[in-house]
DNA sequence: CAAGAACATCTAACAGTGTTATATTTTATA
DNA sequence: TATAAAATATAACACTGTTAGATGTTCTTG
């Protein structure tokens, strides 16, 4: 029996091996110089070996992206725990998003289809419960920052998205050095834009807010 | 001389039909399956023909985000114009960018790194010149917005990027097909997204507009 | 302990990629 | 019509993802 664990640990760590040299690969010379090949060579295996574990290069990325989503969770939470507020918790979630980014570009770019592979299956399981988790904590925090300013918020599955899509498009922005320097310190934006966004929904209700009892 | 003209026409025409080529080809199959031989062999040379128009293939797809930038510019500027009011025509625009998104997703893609090249050299003087001209139209909008409305806008750069960010990261979340059902209509989500920015940046100005005479 | 089955891994190949050096054809000039 | 020049093609290089088949290595069973 004990022969057989340690089969399946040195499988695990393979794999482990596997995703962090493509990663190691991706950070140091960016997607397009990722291949089989190389990532086999930095593991010390045939390049066969990598589709024991990966039905495809597709699919080893996807694999980093569930790992990049867990990631993102992780430091979304974090966030939230340090904040002394609902709104400095959205605050400090965004910027822990765009610090995220900063940190790991080369996983920030496989979530979100920045590295060639922009559409891909992520009808898998672990795919989306990965991406769902990373969800539900904004959702959550987007949630209780509304009954903390005593506003009924309603859509929440879309401010949610507003909220996302607003990070997420200043992120891949600057990333790509799309702004001019004009636009100042890249974070300060960040924080202007999840600053406006909660001015825009409290003053979003026109009609009264839920009293407070 | 006429002779001479004829063949500069004939370049200039089987440039433009490389260019076509690889859009169709990128619209019927993806990105992933353009060729520097598929195009070729759609436009009835040989591979090399390409490297006398391009560089690389990469300087080629620059060209398109070029041709991109500038179609967008024409579909932002026609919304501009038929608009009634500013703020109409900033959430005219918003709908056009999105729309020119849907009918062009081969372009949006090669315009925004969604196609495999993220970071490409940008400083060409065309290529600079094609986003700026987009940019400007933009902010033109929002400066006249802003007068408008009554309000001293500042950082109107900042401004600028923020609905671009906006837009952009709403769009790219879509057309990667992130977003679950309930986020409801996509056209409707990006005009709530503008009219969500522009309510909060009337309300940003704690300090008083500047009165109208 | 030896033989055979199962497993792990590798080698070699296929079809495709971007790109370039070299050859070849076509066109224009003398 | 011969020659220079321009336009285009062929063939190759080094690389890619991927797979079939061969080769070892380990385990199980007689």
């Amino acid at each position: 029996m004990t022969v057989k664990t340690r089969r399946e640990r040195e499988k695990r760590e393979l794999r482990a091996a596997i995703l962090n040299s493509a990663r190691e690969l991706a950070a140091a010379e960016g997607w397009g110089a990722v291949s089989i090949r190389k990532i086999a060579e930095r593991v010390e295996y045939s390049p066969p070996i990598i589709y024991e574990f990966f039905d495809s290069k597709e699919r080893l990325l996807v694999a980093l992206m569930v790992e990049g989503f867990e990631r993102l969770s992780v430091r979304l939470a974090e966030a939230h725990r340090a904040a002394n507020d609902p709104r400095a918790a959205l605050l400090a979630m965004a910027t822990a998003y765009f610090q995220f980014a900063q940190d790991s570009p080369e996983l920030y770019q496989v979530m979100n289809g920045l590295d060639g592979v922009y559409f891909c299956d992520l009808s898998e399981d672990t795919t989306l419960r990965a991406m769902a988790a990373a969800r539900e904590i904004v959702k959550g925090a987007i949630a209780t920052w509304g009954i903390w300013q005593n506003l009924r918020i309603e859509d929440l599955e879309i401010k949610l998205y507003l909220m996302w899509g607003t990070l997420h498009g200043l992120t891949a922005l600057i990333m790509a050095g799309r702004l001019s320097d004009e636009a100042g310190d890249p974070r300060a934006l960040i924080v202007t834009a999840t600053e406006n966004l909660l001015r825009g929904w409290e003053r979003g209700f026109t009609s009264p807010p839920t009293p407070s009892p």
